[in-house]
RNA sequence: GGAGAGGUGUCAGAGUGGUCGAAUGAGCCGGACUUGAAAUCCGGUGUAGCCGCAAGGUUACCGUGGGUUCGAAUCCCACCCUCUCCGCCA
């Protein structure tokens, strides 16, 4: 959520930044909603400094008749005024939500993926006579199985097993383990939230358009990443600048609808509905985003040296962007299974510095000498372990069909290849 | 799941219809005293919206949402959370 004040005073800015991002928002209207909700405001302030006026002089008043009806009058004129008020504010409200973060100005302008900038790339991509897909090889070394993920929950769902729920484990451990070591603070998040977190952090628990799951006869959610747990932790919190930047790095289990993401694009483990997640998230002051951004990004790109997966680091477009965040850097991983086994680049991670529009609509301060201010909130991808998965089989297969572990994961798994 | 108790400011804790944004104490900040400190004394000390150049004014907030009333922290209803006991369980 953006400040209110600052859209009354750039609402050209504000414009243009919606149309940079290809967020459709009657800006006009919500001008007009604002005025007229600050003019009602107005005049039920006034009428209740009446109503306590009325009430003060009761005390005293030798003829309490007159005020009583006095009293009554305005009673029932506030309750207009308020019915009116409430209307106005959250038709106001809603459209306010709509409006998406600003933009860094170095962020690459256009309408799509086309348009994101690759940064820079890092390691060799292997040369590989007949590459499998991640599907094939985990079905041909029994480690994943989707076809009884089906049977037992549906479409998008999968069995992780033998060596392959031991790596998943070991991915995990590794993350949290590299994280704990740089600072971050562990947790282990509840996988549901309520929708209020869920808004609070920037997503749509309920409508058509949602990706998330919900519970029926409840206000829960089944939370779609971390980020929602992590950043709804420190809601309606006062922050002290000493203890900021605050890093936590959160495990949870991820639910998403992907309503209507089937084909080629989605194969696999590429979208599902369901995987465990290690994310980073941090709150900070102002001036510190910009640096723990990069923060980020560099520990995502230390986790993909480490297990020597080649990629490319993307810094996404204006119109690629989610509404939270004000810049965003995802890691693209090579994954051979992509274009029918031509191989391709697929997101593997992604670290948003989401500025103030979080902590706005989640109420988390900093206090500081000179006044309070709204905290800064980043995210970024630990170990997806949907993703990177299909990353370490695709770049660590064998000419013979196994897998070699990469040196790093040795440790954490306990064994050297699957085969 | 059943029974009971409770949720008030940074903390502890008073407050059962009007004088309560809220006693008192602690903490914190400033000042006085002191060679310095402690103790003591004095003053200050929540968040947000709106109006205003400012000084200031005004409104809201006592778990959340409704209701009663001229007037609600206080009465009524629903919900949420915490604690204790019982039951059930990983």
């Amino acid at each position: 959520m953006l400040d209110i004040k600052f859209i009354r005073e750039n609402p050209e800015i504000v414009k243009n930044n919606c149309q940079a991002r290809r967020v459709n928002v009657d800006l006009d209207k919500l001008m007009e909603l604002d005025r007229t909700y600050v003019s009602l405001l107005q005049a039920a302030e006034k009428t209740r400094a009446e109503r306590n006026q009325v009430a003060e002089d009761m005390r005293l008043a030798e003829n309490k008749e007159e005020l009583v009806e006095r009293g009554k009058v305005l009673k029932s004129d506030l309750a207009k005024q308020e019915d009116e008020l409430k209307a106005v504010s959250q038709q106001r409200t809603e459209l306010l939500m709509m409006i998406p973060n600003l933009t860094h100005p170095d962020a690459p302008i256009g309408p799509d993926d086309a348009h994101n900038k690759e940064l820079r790339q890092w390691g060799e991509i292997k040369k590989l006579d007949k590459p499998l897909d991640h599907v094939a090889l985990g079905q041909k070394l029994d480690i994943l199985d989707f076809e009884r993920g089906a049977k037992v929950a549906g479409a998008k769902f999968y069995f992780w097993k033998g060596k392959g729920a031991l790596l998943e484990q070991a991915l995990i451990r590794f993350a949290m383990e590299y994280l704990y070591k740089n600072g971050f603070i562990p947790m282990s998040t509840p996988d549901l939230a309520k929708d209020e977190i869920l808004l609070g952090t920037g997503y749509q628990p309920r409508g058509s358009e949602t990706q998330i799951y919900s519970i029926e006869n409840t206000d829960l959610s089944l939370i779609g990443t971390a980020e929602i747990a992590l950043g709804g932790y420190h809601k309606d919190e006062f922050l002290k600048s000493e203890q900021v930047p605050l890093k936590y790095v959160g495990l949870s289990h991820c639910f998403r609808t992907e309503a209507g993401a089937y084909g080629r694009e989605s194969y696999g483990l590429y979208r599902v509905h369901q995987f465990a997640k290690v994310e980073m998230f941090v709150f900070c002051a102002p001036e510190q985003s910009e640096a723990l951004h990069l923060e980020l990004l560099k520990h995502e790109e230390n986790i993909m040296q480490a297990l020597q997966i080649p990629y490319r680091v993307v810094d996404i477009c204006t119109g690629d962007l989610g509404g939270p965040a004000y810049r965003k850097y995802d890691i693209e991983s090579w994954m051979w299974g992509r274009n029918d086994c031509q191989g391709g680049w697929g997101e593997v991670t992604s670290a948003s510095n989401c500025t103030d529009f979080q902590a706005r609509r989640l109420n988390i301060k900093i206090k500081t000498e000179d006044g309070n201010q709204f905290a800064h909130t980043l995210n970024g991808t630990g170990i997806a372990l949907s993703r990177l998965p299909i990353a370490i089989l695709e770049n660590h297969q064998q000419a013979d069909g196994t897998i070699k572990i990469p040196e790093a994961l040795i440790p954490y798994c306990g064994f050297e290849k699957i085969a």
